[in-house]
DNA sequence: GCGAGTTTATGAAACGTTTCACATAGTCGC
DNA sequence: GCGACTATGTGAAACGTTTCATAAACTCGC
């Protein structure tokens, strides 16, 4: 296959019997040029079947029309609701997205950074997987702007748009002290995630508020936020003694929770009588699964789509941009999972 | 926010005491530059920080180092898993992928497809809405490579990864007919998916096969693939009369099924018992699901990984590549939700 | 210590745009 | 019919790389 020699735009000036220049005034601000020639332009342009160049324009003008989003984890549908929020705001303004995946892991993160960066891509959306901050800060010193995305930006310097996790764990938590339990037990990890931290926070806080104790509540840590990682996690519940063993779990997120409820099942344990469950996030898995799942909601696509405007506002207009906060609250979504059923009582 | 003067090749020659084309080599064929001066180079880069510009390269180049890819609904998982392997593979080869979505759209699936253009991707890999096929064939006519993904290539002219959607049809209805049903819905849509009707005419196929016609089958079409148009789709099985409503019900994907489960169950509608219902997909969510789904196993990550790897291909050696329609086997995995319970037997 | 060969480095051209200072031609008021 | 505008178009420089023909400096064998 012969690769056909693409047509630039001076192929199309010559064959318009104008200058490269007025080609890209059609382009680029139409409304400068007599309409006859402009007319005379695009017929060329669809003629030769013209496309233009972005990497010679963005050679130019100094960055691209494209921008990277850093997630934890593309299995997760909390993230594919997120890149869709994003996907809104910025197809609206003839954008691409660069999607990447960090899987929590630290290497690839870095390698996609890196990646986003000699794109010299307008801005990235992400969710870092810790801190980072002196990594996060050299992209800003390279003019990268840069949005986090379901973390509170710890510096005015930053725009981040999140939701308060320890509000959400707080109300999980007392949804699960008020129905009664005492024995519960926190699913959740890695723990250097900073949601993962702010939900168990926020449990302790909501736990300690009805006036109940530390040892109320057993942490077992995870992996990674996943379906497999839940089940490894309800096997460690179950190893636990009858007597001792928790009633109510706790999960940092919805993947984990559908893991334990299936582990759960499968061993015959009912949910809720025997054990409660609640999960974050409040996917649309959460409703429709095998005991539908109490869960914390938040406000998914719009987070997406607030980072994205958040970073559009940025790079369209520097001199009025003010770095911005903005922190969503979540909300309890009650159902059969942490509830006995009516008809049962 | 000054916007930093980015350090260019020709900075980091000056620093290092060579030439441009030197530092250039460096980067690109370090063997042929003495060690002594690739370590000066070197140390001249992370100094100054410098980051090569893609834009710059491709322009010369002639393509740059991403891909895009196509998909009909990033919040399905079926894609996410997909797009998965596709992420292995490129990040293997160090290369990105520009992740577009066109739900279904045809005009995003055009926007999209002319800004992958734009961007002079080394290749495309897309599930296109329809055949598309003249938009296609100008895209390859000007030098972009397409793989076609979960979809059969027609012509011979184009690498395609799929999967046998007839045989799935085919194994998910043999299997509701021998487990004795013969007043069977068919769930999905757009007609104009080519999995949709691949799928359908396997079922009917497997109908004829037994001996029964096509009045066994009755077919609501949806709009989309999606958990609403499940709900939607599941109302209008329920509206029918007890006697003459369907006892099973296949749908196009896992989606539908688990809309089409949620208002069955909502409804005190039994699953198997009263109604029998077999998805499409195998999700992992499907066997988390309100009651385990049966379904049909596609090799997901492996779609994919392929597509992925056959673009490659075709892009590094462009020689010695032979187009070729890979096809895999769809697998049958029966779960609760089409058949009866051992226990109450 | 010379010619042939090898290794390493150089510098300029080219890639396809955008931008900007400048040229040209037309319009207007008087 | 002149000066001052305005509207429109031009052409070259610049963006940051890669590539390639060429130069310079070594290394041999004799």
């Amino acid at each position: 296959m012969p690769e056909t020699p693409l047509v630039s735009i001076r192929d199309v000036a010559n064959h318009a019997g104008v200058s490269v220049g007025t080609v890209s005034n059609v382009l680029n601000r139409p409304d400068i040029v007599a309409s006859a020639t402009r007319a005379r332009v695009l017929a060329a342009i669809t003629e030769l079947g013209f496309v233009p160049n972005d990497a010679a324009r963005q050679l130019r003008r100094g960055r691209g029309r494209t921008l990277g989003l850093v997630v934890l984890d593309v299995a997760n549908p909390f993230f594919t609701d997120v890149a869709k929020g994003v996907e809104d705001t910025t197809g609206a303004a003839g954008m691409a997205v660069i999607f990447c995946n960090s899987d929590g892991d630290l290497t690839k993160e870095n390698a996609y950074l890196d990646l986003l960066e000699e794109q010299r891509v307008q801005g990235v959306l992400i969710t870092p997987i810790d801190d980072a901050s002196a990594r996060l800060h050299r992209l800003r010193d390279r003019g990268v702007r840069v949005v986090l995305l379901d973390r509170r930006s710890p510096e005015a310097g930053v725009c981040s748009v999140s939701v308060d996790d320890r509000l959400g764990g707080e109300l999980a938590m007392r949804h699960l002290v008020e129905s009664g339990h005492r024995r519960i037990a926190f699913v959740g990890g890695p723990h250097r995630l900073e949601q993962v931290r702010d939900r168990y926070d926020g449990a302790l806080q909501a736990l300690t508020g009805a006036g109940l104790g530390e040892d109320n509540l057993r942490r077992y840590e995870t992996p990674a936020l996943t379906v497999a990682a839940g089940r490894d996690a309800a096997a460690r519940i179950l190893g636990q003694p009858r007597r001792t063993r928790a009633t109510a779990v706790f999960c940092a997120n919805d993947l984990l929770a559908l893991g334990t409820l299936q582990v759960l099942t499968r061993q015959h344990i009912r949910v809720p009588d025997d054990i409660a469950l609640v999960g974050y996030d409040d996917i649309d898995f959460a409703a429709a699964a095998a005991v539908p799942l109490t869960s914390v909601r938040q406000p998914r696509q719009r987070l997406g789509q607030t980072a994205a405007g958040l970073l559009l506002e940025e790079a369209n207009r520097p001199e009025t941009h003010r770095h911005q906060q903005v922190v969503f609250e979540p909300e309890l979504v009650v159902r059969e999972s942490s509830q006995r059923i009516l008809t049962e009582g």
